[in-house]
DNA sequence: TATAAAATACCTAAAAATCAGTAGAAAAAA
DNA sequence: TTTTTTCTACTGATTTTTAGGTATTTTATA
């Protein structure tokens, strides 16, 4: 653990968030703000030359996104800690900025205690959310909801060697059958899954995790 | 905060991490378990006559795998706790169990300490990872690290039509543009993610998150 | 063992996609 | 303001997919 303060740095188009969010840190006695960015950029810029051990993120900026400002400045600096404070609540993006390298996730709405735990969480070395997030990520997706229609074994097979890009000769000739069982096996397919094309087949077998 | 023990039972197909999991709660003071089992569907079977508060679960199964029985859990009983034990260090593993509802996910070589402490945190209703699983999840994925091709604008726009199961002619239709254009894009997406077809394009574009 | 589900295979014809190029205009970057 | 990139559009030939179906054989399941 640090002796120092935590050089703090705030990412956030909204001059007024930086600004609350540097009222409620001034009171934190182990964290100090080194400065409120308007964009990736910048922030990017600033981080090239000096030490920044946490910053506090948004998604919504002006160029590059906060899911993507996450890998690059942990390609910048390994040892910044990354808190994404949004108002996003779709899963996916939850899930991206994770694995794009940040250590927590909070809405905006988050109780100034939680922040304030997730950080020394985030130090530990731990990954944190608050609450919202977690029921967020615990709730069943919309894709999971809907329907998922139920494959055999087969379409299954050859559902994985159309998205490898085969064609059905190419998947005939690897399961010893006819081009054309691989046809009607791939048209079921796009019929259980209500779509037009095995472009469409694809996505929504991916959506929906079968790929 | 229940005064009783946390009920708890064990899934897992190796009888003898069943014991040696017992073995290790034996010793915990808020921990009583209430079964082993070596998988899903006894579990199951279990839980609809039984009151479970806590359940270990290994993914790799017969039957059923531990990521769906995580959703089947869920859905047979809202308040149990699931924490995921297992040896796949896959993120997306790691990351479908706790979309799955899961609230913890540990490698079988987490420390007791680990264990208890994740026991703890996922109680108090947070989502909690063994050390090993933080990093992996942290670190970039085989997907991302290999050379992401990068797109114009344009072919962005067509490539998200096309996931959409669109054909040439329609996404001309929609963007004002001759097919043949659309087809040029199309031409230049399939060489630029060194695929085959349309399906290979849509899974290399997913899997690195393009869509 | 009936019965249902899955897997196999076929037909015809139209629609769409892929390959392998070329090339001018517009926009962005140096 | 060059230079480069992106966007646009085309030719022509070939391959593949898609949309209607039908129908027999296996394999599970009741």
């Amino acid at each position: 653990m640090p002796t120092d303060k935590l050089r703090t740095a705030l990412v956030d188009d909204h001059p007024i968030v930086i600004e609350g969010l540097k009222m409620l840190l001034q009171n934190e006695e182990n964290v100090k703000v080194v400065g409120g960015f308007g964009n990736g950029d910048t922030f990017l810029a600033y981080l090239k030359q000096n030490r920044v051990d946490l910053v506090l993120l948004d998604i919504t900026l002006p160029g590059i996104n906060g899911m993507d400002l996450c890998k690059m400045i942990k390609n910048e600096s390994l040892t910044t800690i990354i808190l994404v404070l949004s108002n996003h609540t779709e899963r996916s993006i939850i899930m991206q900025t994770i694995q794009n390298g940040a250590s927590g996730y909070l809405l905006k709405n988050s109780s100034v205690d939680e922040l304030r735990n997730c950080i020394s969480e985030a130090l530990k070395g731990n990954i944190c959310f608050s609450k919202e997030v977690i029921d967020i990520i615990s709730r069943p997706s919309k894709n999971q909801l809907q329907g998922r229609p139920q494959l055999t074994r087969r379409e299954k097979q050859i559902l994985a060697l159309l998205a490898e890009g085969k064609t059905s000769q190419n998947i005939a000739d690897e399961l010893f059958l006819s081009p054309l069982t691989v046809d009607t096996h791939r048209k079921n397919l796009i019929q259980k899954f209500e779509v037009k094309n095995v472009a469409g087949l694809i996505m929504a077998a991916t959506q929906q995790q079968l790929l």
